[in-house]
DNA sequence: CCATAACGCTTAACAAAGCAATCAATAGCC
DNA sequence: GGCTATTGATTGCTTTGTTAAGCGTTATGG
């Protein structure tokens, strides 16, 4: 045994995570498996459907994607005609994104598999429980610790 | 505003966990970015300084890695020694893995930090809501949701 | 025994993450 | 106005994730 082994190991937070987002990713993939989006590009729509078009550095804030990999998503996304880029008049630095009709399908199609799933997920492990973890979840995403 | 932008659009688990988990790793991953390990190798090296010796099906379980990426990470760590390996005598299939001393120094370098950075987390966000959070994560992980 | 299946790990191929550097457009400042 | 700094997006490079196939070793069943 090692001697950093003597002390207290507690649980660590960032493979729980890990773990859970594994869990709960799974059923999600398989979901989308059949049709021609992935995990991310279904972020992608889902934030532009939900919220309207944006430019690429708030949709990329939004979907939890880099903007390096968000350039590459919707390079393709635009070759699927799930999405559309159009320069911004007022600042041509940016690029305003829009989710096209057909992207639009694709959210919508996959609407009832991913409410189903929500549900199974709500009684399998409890409603209330999973408000609480989303509430905990998200005020651990606001609590700043970096140092000073 | 789209049809779909109707339904009452809940919080997502996926996206709130995955800004989570950048919320808590970034830090960690500032922690580590000065030694040459990153983060898939710190969790490799934490599962075995903690739990010891095993074989590499375990440790990838373990260690929140896919066998193939830790085929890889570990070719690296080795040549970096960190970690060392040997086939198992009882099966020949198996390879054990085995933490180095160099690979002890490391995590006992970066045990104070981590556990400053923890401590910061426990302050800042409370220590029994972190426990909370840990419990319904763990739980959350072991929720069987599946079709069927 | 021996053929076959199952297992543990590796390799291969491609998409994506992560990080640094780059480029074009805008903003600030003298 | 013209120079520099900043911003938004892209590209390049390396590592990892993901899936499937492959190889050697061990278990199983006739």
């Amino acid at each position: 045994m090692s001697k950093t082994t003597m002390r207290k190991t507690g649980r660590s937070l960032p493979i729980t995570l890990l773990r859970a987002r594994e869990t709960v990713m799974g059923p999600v993939r398989e979901m989308l498996a059949a049709s021609g989006v992935n995990e991310q590009k279904w972020r992608v729509l889902r934030v532009l459907d939900e919220t309207g078009p944006m430019d690429q550095s708030l949709l990329a804030e939004k979907a939890c994607l880099q903007l390096p990999s968000l350039t590459r998503i919707l390079r393709a996304m635009e070759e699927q005609d799930l999405v559309s880029r159009a320069t911004d008049p007022a600042d041509r630095r940016r690029s305003i994104v829009t989710i096209s009709d057909t992207g639009q399908k694709v959210i919508e199609d996959h609407a009832d598999a991913n409410r189903h799933l929500f549900a199974r997920l709500e009684t399998a492990y409890g409603a209330e429980r999973l408000e609480t973890l989303l509430d905990l979840l998200e005020d651990l995403t606001q609590t700043d610790f970096r140092e000073g």
